[in-house]
DNA sequence: GTCTATAACTAGATAGAC
DNA sequence: GTCTATCTAGTTATAGAC
């Protein structure tokens, strides 16, 4: 195993867990038993190590979800809410395949992205992979085309802050149902929990006043 | 104005944008334009500091907050979920005469807290105001008994992710709101547009098994 | 490519003069 | 209570030997 794929499994297992500003390059090269001074050698950057965690991710994740989203938009038939964020639990899950716990690591990174350094990682995702997120309103707008531009906005990001934030807490929240109420419950559990949250959310009635 | 409040309202000010992660002690004191050493001699460390900053709201808002649920639980009229997520918005827009900006910088911080620092203020706030919580599940489960606990538990962290997620990004929100649709929004604003999200979401259908 | 050593800087905290 | 000066320990990043 190469000292890059040293780094990059070591950033992304640390990032998840603490955020980008609570990792420390000393951490990561430590957990992934190289030497400090490889970092920069490889990435140029903490910066820079960031956005290869993420894209190692995004590039293995956007042409799936894109795809998904796509079959939804072009079918002749009806669709629901549910129907399309549950189009996301299949490319999702197959992060498991391509990486132990590649689900819940890329989602808690998702989630640390959106609230650790002022959004840079925002701005990332948006300008790298636009299409997805094309795609994704494109079969809101067919499953639900009576709401408006404005409303269909807010109820994205809301949509959004429920999925990262949950994510990014999802190991307690895993310990809580396990002690509390006795359910083992995994990522795509938590994920099968959300789907009708968000959709209910989505499908709201149009705000108060 | 004292140094100690000169220090809390720097304080809280540079918090709510980087979280407590992001903004060092030296930020604080020169914008608050007193001595470094004025933190550590009035609040003894950072952590001190940052439950300080919390306490100063939370000491504020639970006495409202507990009351107006109290009220919701003890009537005997039957209650709807948008009636008690609407119970949240008279004493978090108190906030707002109490200090300016009052309410989304409080909702910012509680944004803050769940996602920096690993916990520890998840912790202070539901061991120091134990009392919000439960009256707040009180009240959802007036308005919805059918819901288990076990799912009572899952969509309540997923409201709270809602909100401390829209509110920790609530300025960006309410530019692109102001650029892309044309709509003047305030924290107000954003409020009454996550209840009917949040109150749908929350009385979702059972999820997916 | 990998190492050691270290530069250059920032963090939180404190001792001690005033 | 407030200041300066400083300590200790941490950070990212790099120069240069191997």
């Amino acid at each position: 195993m190469s000292t890059k794929n040293k780094i990059l499994d070591a950033a992304e297992y640390l990032f998840a867990d603490k955020g980008f500003n609570g990792t420390s390059l000393r951490e990561i090269t430590s957990q992934a038993e190289v030497n400090l001074a490889a970092v920069n050698y490889h990435f140029g950057s903490k910066k820079e190590l960031i956005k290869a965690v993420m894209s190692r991710y995004m590039n293995e994740l956007s042409p799936r979800l894109e795809s998904s989203l796509q079959v939804l938009c072009d079918s002749e038939q009806p669709l629901t809410l549910v129907e399309v964020f549950s189009a996301f639990i299949e490319p999702l899950l197959s992060l498991n395949e391509y990486k132990e716990n590649g689900t819940s690591n890329f989602l808690q990174l998702l989630g640390r992205g959106y609230t650790d350094s002022q959004g840079f990682l925002r701005w990332f995702l948006t300008t790298q992979y636009p299409n997805v997120i094309s795609n994704f309103v494109a079969a809101v707008q067919k499953a639900y085309p009576e709401l408006t531009p404005e409303e269909m906005f807010w109820r994205l990001h809301f949509t959004m802050g429920t999925v990262v934030f949950t994510m990014s807490s999802s190991d307690a929240l895993i310990d809580i149902a396990e002690n509390d109420f006795n359910k083992k419950i995994d990522i795509a559990g938590v994920i099968r929990q959300v789907i009708p949250y968000v959709a209910a959310g989505v499908a709201a009635p149009i705000s108060l006043p």
